[in-house]
DNA sequence: GTCTATAGGCAGATAGAC
DNA sequence: GTCTATCTGCCTATAGAC
């Protein structure tokens, strides 16, 4: 269950869309620097060449992964925002979605990213900032909401503690993968969310 | 200042050590599928067929950087138990070594490493594993002897909270680099620190 | 221990037929 | 849109002279 958009898409898709599949899946497993177009191909059935048609660079392609990932995961935050109440319930689900991406054996496409930050292509980089700045401005949005309403307590502003979540989160998915341990993220992002309770 | 002996040697080192220098900074700045041979030779003013007579082949190169780094670690560890007292403070002094990679814009060895584990040679998958491990173990004891004598406040067991705090910091590295934000960082430490006490 | 030279493979990318 | 064919460049690694 969960909040599947966040890794899988729905339709019939087409090819570009099948590409973005592949390739958001080898990014997430293996980094962008750990995958090449052969990959996508094989696994396609088609060839390089025909990738080049629809992303004419790996730049290209790294740029629409990460835009349509972002579009996706705001999808995710909305449909939070209007299932959801309480800052604390909201701070849960948000974890969540995490927990599915893990559960692919796969890292959180922008913080694989932030890893090979400084060996991307330059138009690449704005994406990668913008994805968390988005997700920095939603958790601190909750955060302040639960401390008005006295549901959470902690120190510091809200945007000091959504920095916090934010990285326990990632660093959380980022050392349970090589232990294919779910408990070790769960366990971590419970401990992390309760302290600002 | 801080525990340099994370981030640096200190003497007139060798052919294999300054392999490993330029080797180690390459891999937390850019990852270990984003440099070659070529880029340590070009730094170091060798041909590549030198570095091979080192270290035979990349793997070979990559266990040697963990293991390396590994022992480093375990005496910055050691120093901060022989030279400060408290849990606070040695927990403190245990995120003051991650300012001092960061600084350096770098992300912890392993912590890269982990995120591109995957396509790591399957040979050093152990020793990511037991670094964090051993990371783990001492995070842990300081933890329980806080929490014992009454330092520290913390639900769930010592080896939980271990596993959040290596996160917390692991995670704020990941997010913080992009940014190029140290007080980032230091937000995050902090806050997830302060969270313990 | 370091060099020159090179092997053999894979990377990203392009031209042009269909 | 997808193909075949190919280019250029870089990668890890090795052989063998010095």
């Amino acid at each position: 269950m969960g909040y599947m958009a966040v890794t899988q898409t729905q339709a019939p898709a087409g090819t570009a869309q099948r590409i973005l599949d592949v390739a958001e899946h080898l990014v997430q497993s293996r980094g962008y620097n750990g995958f090449s177009y052969a990959d996508i191909a094989g696994e396609l059935g088609v060839t390089k060449a025909s990738l080049h048609y629809h992303f004419a660079s790996k730049a290209e392609l790294g740029e629409a992964l990460i835009e349509r990932y972002s579009a996706r995961f705001t999808e995710a935050l909305e449909r939070i925002d209007s299932t959801t109440s309480g800052a604390g319930a909201k701070l849960d689900a948000y974890a969540g979605l995490y927990v599915d991406v893990l559960r692919g054996d796969r890292m959180c496409l922008c913080g694989m990213l932030a890893a090979e930050y400084q060996t991307l292509p330059e138009r690449m980089h704005g994406s990668v900032i913008r994805f968390f700045d988005h997700k920095l401005t939603w958790l601190a949005s909750v955060l302040a909401d639960g401390q008005s309403d006295g549901e959470l307590s902690f120190d510091g502003s809200p945007a000091d503690a959504a920095q916090t979540v934010l990285s326990a989160l990632q660093g959380a998915m980022l050392v349970a993968r090589p232990y294919r341990d779910l408990a070790r993220f769960q366990a971590a992002a419970a401990h992390t969310l309760a302290s600002l309770v």
